[in-house]
DNA sequence: AGTGGCATGTAAAGAGTTACATGATTTG
DNA sequence: CAAATCATGTAACTCTTTACATGCCACT
């Protein structure tokens, strides 16, 4: 897959204006189960970005030699942006060793299914928590309307959650009471 | 995440021996919704672990000059799947172009996220057919237990096709009907 | 005779992670 | 005042895809 790492940001900036360490905050926090990028993608990408006209650093002074950047999307930004929304998706990227596990396994190794199961359990436990979290903070406003589209994701990755969660247990008690 | 290549293969020779084409085959048909392998990482794989000892090769000699190669798993080759399985998980890698635009989307964008969400809708019925084939194809066979532990991942995998079908039909009607 | 599927492989390009380096600010 | 978190960045490495090259076999 081509990398998507400008069309993140520039979704993200459409918004408000971000650091690069806050982009990548908010796409391991709200984002994680469908996308993920490293430091090593997000601030070579902002500076190539900068340079393309995509973006405005506004530079906050702290105290001493070091500065941070807050980006602003531009015109042109959003402009890639909307071009990037009109083309075909590419096929997903997935890789689950969780899964892979689960699916390779075999009699003898039970024990090791029934420990990946109970972390894996406990995990999307945690994730479908914050998630509902995540929902929670809309709650209330009034411009829901225009956070219509994130509360439509949400609500897809808390039903996953859900799924991932029930069969897991489900699939933990089978294994339990079959010996 | 390491590579995991070998693994795959590993898991996937205790069964029956394979050539690499059938290799890459069942990885697509079979397991795409949560691993994907490709040509260029299997077959040097497959000479790597015939060298350190996890394969033997049956060379099917085809008429002309080619040949071709029937892997099988040696001892050492289940060995080191089995540790393996005892192994911690990585955490999951997952791209999917189309969640990160349906969750970047905003209303300048709907026209874009109803035709991606019809493809998307698309692509999971026929997902979801195919896994349920899969699926019939093992109803029948009296050594069912065998196969518990594709059941399972296969059962997940046609719940959350399931999941992903009613929610885009759900949010296409949504969208079409607010306007 | 042509198409599509079976079959093996490599080289180069591209994508992505990790470890490291640096230092400020906030919170307990 | 220590620890956690905020903050930016790079270089090296690893992983993965893609394009290309080759040729067989079955079917129409």
């Amino acid at each position: 897959m081509k990398k998507k790492t400008r069309y993140v940001i520039l979704g993200l900036l459409r918004d408000e204006a971000m650091t690069g360490y806050e982009i990548k905050n908010c796409i391991d926090r709200r984002m994680s189960f469908f996308w993920q990028e490293s430091y090593g993608q997000i601030y070579p990408e902002l500076n190539a970005m900068q340079n393309d006209g995509l973006l405005d650093a506004r530079e906050d002074q702290q105290s001493g030699n070091r500065v941070k950047f807050r980006y602003t999307i531009t015109e042109k930004g959003r402009q890639v942006f909307n071009d990037w929304m009109t083309e075909e998706c590419e096929k997903d990227t997935v890789r689950s060793e969780a899964f892979l596990k689960f699916f390779l396994a075999n009699d003898s190794n039970q024990a090791d299914v029934i420990h990946h199961l109970e972390k894996f359990h406990q995990q999307n436990r945690e994730r479908l928590e914050s998630y509902e979290m995540f929902m929670k903070s809309f709650q209330g406003l009034e411009d829901m309307h225009n956070h219509k589209y994130i509360l439509k994701m949400l609500e897809l990755g808390i039903r996953q959650q859900h799924l991932y969660c029930d069969w897991s247990s489900d699939y933990i008690d089978e294994l339990k009471n079959n010996d």
